[in-house]
DNA sequence: TCCTGTCTGTACGCTAGCGAACACGATTTT
DNA sequence: AAAATCGTGTTCGCTAGCGTACAGACAGGA
């Protein structure tokens, strides 16, 4: 099947969680595509052709400002989709997305999205309630930019990355994170730094594993337990991590 | 007329663009009410019992910390309604909803607005609509407390204010705003004092009045004008302002 | 009239993060 | 094997905003 080629293949979870007789209207008319790093999905202002279903990569919706800074406003990976302002309304945002960790996805026409969308059945219930998730996302990126430290932040974000993940690497290099998280680069060395002589990560040249999990959950600020919570309490169905 | 007892009263931007058939449905239910400063419409992880269409009050959606530090994540006025999360799924946010400027709405038994979402019609797209502009409104936030100076962000939340009051005076003691933005109440007396002194506006013992609204729009960052063009480019049916 | 509470001004040391510039090792390319 | 590029480490001065503490000024009530 083709969400499932094999067992233990990662899929997306929102599609894994549609009742059968609405996949099997999609089946047909999603494709695999594979989804490299640095990619554009979309850019801000532009209509979109094709909702992405993530499956093992990971996409940032980011800001890029008049001067060229960036800042992130979400990740979305397999426990979503890219792409909401399709059903929302306007069919654009003022943000873009990026491929932020290589992988593949699946993708879907707009048109047959809307559709779907519009006949107002539990398709529609679960990505409007995937939106409300996202939304908290983005509150609680809000939040966090005022109050939070560098290393919290950092913490929070390689774990949200790492939800969104098979396994316990990342590879990601520190540069880029300063721009997912709008702060220079030596900011991100600082942090990252510490937190590995603190022993919770190891990296070396754009690769990054976690050592000690829990540890790094105890680190950063809460907005990661609010964020979680709130995606594990929306969408029931992915599987418990 | 329930929504406009008087010509020029101030009404709520979203019921007067309803269709005259689902307005006529609601009209009934509607419930005028005060919304004196201060009062929670919703605390954090709280279900709802009725949507709040403000008319001359203005709502700040804010996540309240651990520590109990705040910060804001939205403004909702004469253009909105608070409580999206009720036709989203979940029933409830994170966050809180708290009068920040005394006035009045109207508001609506949450059954009322579930029963109409779910009929697809016209008010459910333009509720949609609505939060597609609302999430631009927090992803803007989320930059902002990124990358912009306390004196940008005050020209933000001055100029976010003053669209959804009449006139160009609003009540609102440095301290309260200092709640909204997350930072120090000193740090609002200083970047209050050199709008003052830079003849942009005037205030005294919680009243501010804005002299010269361009120049505040001249000062403040390009996040006051990426959300307003979003709002206006989803919301059309509302006054141009 | 006094008094109390509210709102705003000011000062001081402190820290996180910025901007810019450069060094060095590792990896890839030629 | 040499060269070019990439990822990371480090330094220095600088600024915005924090935490704390206190003082004056205005308003309304007793």
């Amino acid at each position: 099947m083709l969400l499932m080629p094999l067992p233990d293949t990662p899929c997306n979870h929102l599609l894994a969680s549609l009742p059968p007789t609405e996949l099997a209207r999609w089946a047909p008319l999603l494709q695999a595509t594979e989804m490299p790093l640095g990619q554009v999905l979309y850019e801000s202002g532009c209509t979109l052709e094709h909702v992405y279903f993530p499956t093992t990569a990971i996409v940032s919706l980011l800001y890029v400002m008049e001067n060229g800074a960036s800042a992130e406003i979400a990740i979305v990976g397999n426990e979503g989709l890219v792409g909401i302002s399709l059903f929302m309304g306007g069919g654009s945002t003022p943000s873009r997305a990026v491929v932020q960790s290589a992988g593949q996805g699946l993708r879907l026409p707009a048109q047959a999205m809307k559709d779907e969308f519009n006949r107002a059945g539990p398709v529609m219930h679960l990505m409007l309630r995937y939106t409300q998730a996202l939304i908290t996302q983005m509150a609680q990126t809000a939040v966090c930019n005022r109050h939070h430290t560098l290393d919290q932040q950092l913490c929070r974000w390689l774990l949200l990355s790492l939800d969104r993940l098979p396994g316990t690497e990342l590879q990601m290099t520190q540069e880029l994170i300063a721009n997912m998280l709008g702060v220079r680069r030596e900011g991100v060395t600082a942090a990252a730094h510490s937190l590995q002589q603190a022993g919770l990560i190891r990296y070396a040249r754009g690769r990054i594993s976690v050592l000690d999990r829990p540890a790094l959950e105890q680190r950063t600020c809460e907005c990661y337990a609010v964020v979680k919570r709130e995606y594990d309490r929306l969408l029931p169905g992915r599987a418990a991590d």
